[in-house]
DNA sequence: TCTGGGGTCCTAGGACCC
DNA sequence: TCTGGGGTCCTAGGACCC
């Protein structure tokens, strides 16, 4: 989608339609979308919002609203779906399709295109730019470059004359930091990495990144797809795997342990309750603190047993938390950010629980979280808090 | 008013095992 | 002329994506 945050929130306030919007960015946030009015004064997403503020004082802001949001999304990739059920999702507004098998009913992938394109306009009151190549990191450029409201094929053979003279920071995949590395190393262009032999880009680059960015500048990158969202609607098949976290840039730098300390709780007891809801346990839990000078640190711990528990994470997440703040000495930086993570999920399956050190008595809390989850699931998240986070 | 929040994957060192 | 080779798991950091 083009925009899609800023499209979706002003699709049905056609006095918005002309001025400049900026999706997210309040304090201390960053631009999540700009619409194309607020993109010619230079906001761009990612963008800090005092940034695009600064570009553009008259822009109108606002929140994303997820509730909005997301029953867009999902109608999007319903359409995708009429095409093909090979639908990748990244994110909630980006999928790869694999049409391979639905050019004989729907025709060439430029109709497939349109007809997607004219469907979510007409549905949706949005627009969206396509990519047709033959893998999923050529589709992904081709893409970029047809934004806004477009559409661009790059087929194989026209690959090394339409790719090759672009920067190396055009692929996806090339972030700045390597597209920085490479043109320390005299590789400015797509062209420049391709001249330079697998073996020593992997001595170069590492054998990882080597073998993927030799692929990536021949336009070799993978070409099938992984149906469904992991990761972006929930997970696929197979164990474990996944990670589920949350964060959160307080709206102050503090000092306090004990504020620090409830606002992990909070964090835990959210994340906690979505690896539940999830039918998840996880055994590996990471605390990530980022201080005033915006250094980020995180420390992990991995239980002898995995856990859905609210309490058992958060004894380890708290563990971690006061160990992070105590190396810091007796006068640490004020905390900017706090998160906590809960790694190595696996399905769920019965019998499995908390191993009870002997002559230990159950305290309870899976039965406290099961309590807490109905409750709030009935009445929403203000029925049932700690008594801390009052 | 500097710099979000949700993720995935890779590297590298050390412990540990056979 | 004292120390291999294969492997897994854990931890910390970093790159990348939207």
């Amino acid at each position: 989608m083009d925009a899609f945050y800023a499209s979706v929130m002003i699709r049905d306030r056609p006095e918005l339609h002309d001025v400049p919007v900026v999706v997210g960015g309040g304090h201390r946030g960053v631009v999540l979308s700009a619409n194309y009015p607020a993109r010619r004064h230079g906001i761009r997403s990612g963008m800090p919002g005092a940034e695009a503020a600064r570009l553009c004082p008259d822009a109108v802001t606002m929140a994303p609203d997820f509730g909005l949001l997301t029953p867009v999304s999902r109608a999007i990739m319903e359409t995708f779906r009429t095409v093909t059920p090979l639908v990748e999702v990244t994110s909630l507004d980006e999928a790869f399709l694999d049409v391979r098998g639905a050019l004989r009913l729907f025709g060439s992938p430029e109709a497939i295109a349109e007809r997607l394109r004219s469907r979510i306009r007409a549905e949706h009151g949005i627009t969206c730019s396509v990519g047709i190549a033959a893998t999923i990191s050529v589709a992904k450029l081709a893409s970029r470059q047809a934004k806004p409201d477009g559409v661009r094929v790059i087929a194989p053979d026209r690959f090394v004359e339409e790719v090759h003279p672009l920067d190396v920071g055009v692929l996806y995949g090339v972030g700045e930091a390597t597209r920085q590395r490479l043109h320390r190393l005299g590789l400015v262009s797509v062209g420049d990495v391709a001249a330079i032999p697998p073996d020593l880009l992997r001595r170069m680059l590492g054998r990882h990144l080597g073998t993927h960015l030799h692929a990536l500048v021949w336009g070799a990158d993978r070409s099938e797809l992984v149906p469904g969202g992991a990761g972006v609607f929930g997970f696929g098949e197979g164990e474990p795997e996944g990670s589920m976290g949350a964060q959160h840039t307080l709206a102050v730098d503090v000092r306090d342990r004990d504020a620090l300390r409830r606002e992990l709780l909070r964090l835990t007891a959210r994340v906690a309750a979505r690896v539940r809801a999830a039918g998840r346990t996880g055994r590996t839990v990471t605390v990530t603190v980022r201080y005033s000078d915006f250094t980020t640190v995180q420390r992990s711990r991995t239980l002898p047993e995995p856990t859905d528990v609210t309490q058992d994470v958060y004894a380890a997440a708290l563990t971690l938390l006061d160990g992070l703040l105590d190396a810091r000495g007796p006068r640490p930086l004020a905390v900017r950010l706090v998160g906590v993570r809960v790694e190595g999920l696996r399905r769920l399956r019965p019998g499995d629980g908390r191993q009870l050190v002997l002559g230990e008595r159950d305290p309870g809390w899976p039965d406290a979280d099961r309590a807490v989850d109905r409750a709030v699931d009935r009445f929403g998240q203000a029925a049932v808090r700690r008594a801390s986070l009052l």
